[in-house]
RNA sequence: GGAGAAUUGGCAGAGUGGUCGAAUGCGGCGGUCUUGAAAACCGUUGAGGGUCACACCUCCGGGGGUUCGAAUCCCUCAUUCUCCGCCA
């Protein structure tokens, strides 16, 4: 969320740039500004009519003491009056609170200068683009197929047990997910960042800090008994670490990596964008989380945008990287580079990674903060991005490698998988 | 799952109805001393709201209550520890 004093000073900026995401913020913005006055001038009043009772609590005391009992109850009767008059202060100011946080709730966060104006990702700025698109033999295979051919995964045993978009993983397909998982989170550990193995249920507050509340319940799996939710993404709990924690300047930059199951209902997604691995409910995917110091941020998540390529590089994998259009950019994210493979056989672009800088939003919601030199309190800036997210990148895999004897494994990935085949 | 104990500032730990946002120690920061450092000594050191700045208000695990007044009493939830049960 955005802060108050924020909006209150950059109005205008605000709604020029919230433009750029299609968003038109003047109204609400109006809204919550008046709502702020509204807050402090009920505020100013009930303070000063708590400070009066807290006096006159005081010299009650005093006079009990000195047996001035008379005088005692005609103070007790004023307060009475001041605590009923006080409770209707607390409870309008309650009101007004909640009804302020929720507005300010509803405004986006502000895109970075550099986001393209657009209205879906047709619009996104294409940035960069590597490697050849290789060339399929003939009688090529889409990944559904090559996974039954292979006996790798098995969609139909998934439905079976669970259902649809719950696949299990055999042999191969099971060394090649753990290979994966295993080659990321090697990578990361060599790039300086520390591994965590998060809780996969999370509870209300940490969803709520990361921004899947209050807006997105529809797409986390949710435990009614206990109300926990389950993560959509390591990122939850791993942002959520540092909720309500003040960190010290030399603790930046903070570097994390994750692997965890990731659950997704994915309410109103149909066709065939949905085949086989290209959108699942339950994956696997390796998460890099930075917090930064504001400064820092954008030299950041450029080089997490560094980090991420070098990734598919080394799995020789032609892909493309984006920055996000205004329309396609999430709620929370102020600059995000999307990154895509194509998957020879299915002859499209598959995104298969998302790096984005968060700037405060997260940190507010979070209460994410930092003491500077002089010992003034600031919000931190989050980021995050896939590093990567498996489904996609094994269909690509499956499809980019696969050849008249079976499907080829990139060098890089050998080591891991202890085959270099699959047949 | 059952029984008991606990939860206070960065940490340790006092505080059982008013003078407590909270003793004391450690740690942090600033200073004196020193060529420099250590030690010693002096000062300072939680967060949020509010204000030009003060004043003032809120916060002692979360929520609710009793009382003129709550860190302190009551209810409730959560967490931690110990014992029993079960168990990878």
């Amino acid at each position: 969320m955005l802060q108050i004093n924020f909006i209150k000073e950059n109005k205008e900026e605000i709604i020029r740039l919230l433009a750029i995401k299609n968003f038109k913020a003047a109204e609400l913005i109006e809204e919550v500004i008046l709502l702020d006055d509204q807050r402090k001038g009920t505020q100013k009043i009930l303070d000063d009519q708590l400070a009066e009772s807290n006096k006159l609590a005081k010299q009650i005391g005093v006079l009990y003491k000195s047996g001035e009992a008379e005088k005692a109850n005609e103070y007790k009767q004023k307060t009475a009056e001041l605590k009923q008059s006080s409770k209707k202060l607390a409870d309008d100011l309650a009101l007004t609170s909640k009804t302020l946080t929720d507005k300010i709730l509803e405004i986006p966060n502000v895109p970075h200068p550099s986001v393209p104006a657009g209205k879906s990702d047709a619009d996104n700025e294409l940035i960069y683009e590597e490697g050849e698109i290789p060339a399929l033999i003939d009688d090529a295979k889409p990944h559904w197929d090559l996974a039954k051919k292979y006996d790798i995964i098995d969609f139909d045993l998934g439905s079976k047990v669970t259902g649809a978009g719950f696949p299990f993983y055999k042999n191969q397909g099971a060394r090649l997910q753990r290979a994966l998982i295993n080659f990321f989170l090697d990578e990361a550990i060599a790039a300086g960042y520390s591994e965590y193995q998060p809780p996969l249920f999370v509870n209300e507050d940490s969803a709520y800090g990361t921004g899947q509340l209050p807006d997105k319940e529809g797409q986390m799996y949710h435990i009614g008994e206990d109300n926990f939710y389950l993560i959509p993404t390591a990122e939850v709990p791993i942002t959520n670490i540092y909720r309500k924690v003040i960190l010290k300047e030399e603790d930046f930059p903070i570097k994390n990596v994750a692997y965890s199951n990731c659950f997704r209902r994915e309410a109103g997604s149909y066709g065939k964008d949905v085949r086989g691995l290209n959108r699942l409910h339950q994956f696997d995917k390796v998460e890099i989380v930075q917090v930064q110091h504001p400064e820092k941020s954008y030299e950041t998540l450029e080089s997490m945008k560094d980090y991420v390529a070098s990734l598919l590089r080394k799995l020789e994998l032609p892909f493309r990287i984006v920055r996000l259009c205004g329309g396609d950019l999430s709620f929370t994210s102020a600059l995000t580079y999307d990154f895509e493979v194509f998957s020879a056989a299915q002859k499209r672009w598959l995104e298969v990674s998302s790096v984005s800088n968060f700037e405060n939003f997260q940190a507010n919601r979070l209460k994410l903060r930092f003491k500077d030199k002089d010992g003034k309190t600031h919000l931190a800036h989050t980021l995050n991005g896939s590093a990567l997210a498996l489904p996609r990148i094994v269909a690509a895999l499956l499809e980019n490698n696969q050849n008249a004897e079976g499907i080829s494994i990139p060098s890089a990935l050998r080591n891991y998988t202890g085959f270099d085949l699959i047949s």
